[in-house]
DNA sequence: CAAAAAAGTGTGTTCGAACACACTTTTTTA
DNA sequence: TAAAAAAGTGTGTTCGAACACACTTTTTTG
């Protein structure tokens, strides 16, 4: 039971027999303080485990701090848009402390953009910068930037690759195949084609589909005596049109595909033109847009595979916010949970 | 953007030319204020948005608030253990805003503990109580008690049926039934001998085992073609030597079972003791205790489904927290998310 | 129309931490 | 050894909200 009195500075100060001036420069480590009395307030600060009242510290220094949301426009890609719920749940907790955040927005598919963005948020004077690194290259060279200037930052929804990085949030993508293959493997069980799917995206810099295509591989090539066939099909197109002509006619073409694993939030673009003829069969792919949720409602969808960007960047800006705030440690890598979603449980999940 | 300046009492002051003891009473309520000064003050207060700085609210009330934890003894069922790693995270965030819990536990198969338990936490001067409410009757009592005292009360796990309860997190128990039902149906896809078994519950008090089986049933009742057999069994003994024999017994006796869904966090019992002689065969339960870990991860059981008592025992004591600390309306009813748990993503969910 | 009661208003203190500043004591320097 | 510099210490103010209390003005009462 931890029921014991709450210390205050002056409690301390009368115990050690100094004034609270020298207690304060003792906790603050600031020096001008003589040997005898540095001994006595640490002995009574030894005994009594002391934590210092937030609410009074933070009323005293009545800082504000602004962070900077560097992430792809939701606009653009609507997988983005949960992100903008989970900044405001962040907010909400977080800006009677004074935190604010200032959103900047990238194009997702132009690297450019994604440079220029980052120099509107340095030039921002901004206290910390939370960015999702699409990019790779150029995103090293950015953080590069943020540890020279010495800015607090917070990488989330797909780590660095041969970066030092610190401070990520995101989801094990690796394992995120395996549990796509595992979905396929358990309905599927033998003898049958799958199919790996990467829609519309630059597939070099996709690190993300590169790690979650080779989870799905590894947990097949563990089994015993497998039947299965796993292909990989890329299928892209500047063209949103044409995007559509390219998936009909790789569906028409493969009428063998048992299962079917979307690496990203664009299995709604297949779905919309599968037609579930034979069963078993099994449809799996990542995010709950509501156009994927439709055909998973429908049935035209097994499983979608929820990567959580709200809860993501929720606890990008928490955990940034904390660690300015309260000089909080963060965990250098922090793994969320990666939630299967069917047409049962689906609900407990959105809103 | 919401980047407006933040008023104090001294600005709203400044701007309606009266004093802050005059503003603090118009926002507050306490009259004493002729109509010219109240209108001044007002027409200030529509303009700006005032919103208290919390901290300073805070320190200067200098409350401390202590809750009451009335749950089972995790020393008697496993299960309940999570809670207290909810229980402590949650302490790590308000415990510096002067919140502070004592747990009382009872023994979950004795009414007669719950009562007394019951009586223990009202009588401990506590400014709130969160309660897993396992016994029906006695919980409405209870919380009725709590009603005419005037103390805020918080259930978490089960809800109560016809009452008119309020404050309520946990899961949709019926759906959960019916995600149980999608699982094992996805893999054996038809032509089966499902069995709904509750195992060690005193089947009377235990609603959560009857809306999770409604749930269940009705699942199977929606299917078009089904060709599924569901019955239901009750396994149940005082000594855990003879429940053992019992499974025993149940497993030799019911060869022809395909489809194992058992309602609690038990199914390791059944598990321990089930051989997976041929497939498809499908064995869902409920919760991550290290020995269903063990069995998810061996292939016995399929899928496990997550309940989550840490959240929910955090939650709780955080929503309560919150209304208490800065009178924060708590949604009515609070369902958290079914997670579906299988040897891929558990790790996830875990520490 | 006094005196008393009530209504209205402003000032000052408190909560605990942080820090500026003034003050005293010790040490260094010329 | 006196003056200057450095080291050590305590006091007092600030942050914003809450509220006690003292004060002034208006209203009520005998």
């Amino acid at each position: 039971m931890q029921r014991m009195k709450k210390y205050t500075i002056k409690d301390i100060a009368e115990l050690a027999g100094v004034s609270k001036g020298t207690v304060d420069r003792v906790i603050h480590k600031r020096g001008r303080v003589s040997a005898t009395a540095l001994k006595k307030v640490n002995n009574v600060l030894r005994d009594i485990d002391y934590q210092p009242n937030l609410m009074a510290r933070s009323l005293k220094h009545n800082k504000h701090f602004l962070l900077c949301m560097l992430m792809p426009d939701p606009k653009i890609d609507p997988y983005w848009k949960p992100c903008l719920d989970g900044i405001q749940e962040a907010l909400n907790e977080f800006s009677p402390f004074g935190i604010h955040v200032k959103h900047v927005f990238f194009n997702p598919f132009d690297k450019d953009s994604f440079v220029k963005q980052g120099e509107t948020a340095l030039h921002a004077d901004v206290d910390g910068i939370v960015l999702a690194p699409l990019f790779q290259k150029e995103s090293i060279t950015f953080i590069k930037t943020c540890e020279t200037l010495n800015k607090p930052y917070f990488l989330f929804n797909n780590d660095l690759k041969d970066a030092d990085s610190q401070n990520f949030i995101g989801q094990d993508l690796y394992q995120s195949g395996r549990i796509g293959a595992k979905l396929i493997h358990s309905t599927l069980r033998g003898n049958a084609e799958v199919a790996i799917i990467h829609i519309d995206e630059i597939y070099k810099n996709a690190t993300h589909m590169q790690e979650k295509e080779k989870g799905f591989r590894s947990y097949f090539n563990e089994l015993k005596n497998s039947d299965f066939t796993i292909k990989t099909y890329k299928l892209k197109h500047r063209d949103a049109n044409n995007l559509k002509k390219t998936i009909k006619y790789f569906i028409d073409m493969h009428p063998e595909i048992d299962g079917f694993f979307v690496t990203n939030s664009k299995i709604n673009l297949l779905a919309a033109l599968l037609k579930r003829t034979r069963e078993p069969m099994c449809v799996v792919g990542y995010d709950l847009l509501p156009e994927n949720l439709h055909y998973l409602k429908n049935g035209t969808i097994d499983y979608l595979i929820h990567q959580n960007p709200k809860r993501q960047a929720y606890l990008s800006v928490a955990l940034l916010a904390d660690a300015l705030l309260f000089n909080k440690v963060i965990p250098n890598k922090n793994l969320i949970p990666i939630d299967i979603i069917n047409s049962e449980n689906y609900m407990g999940y959105i809103g």
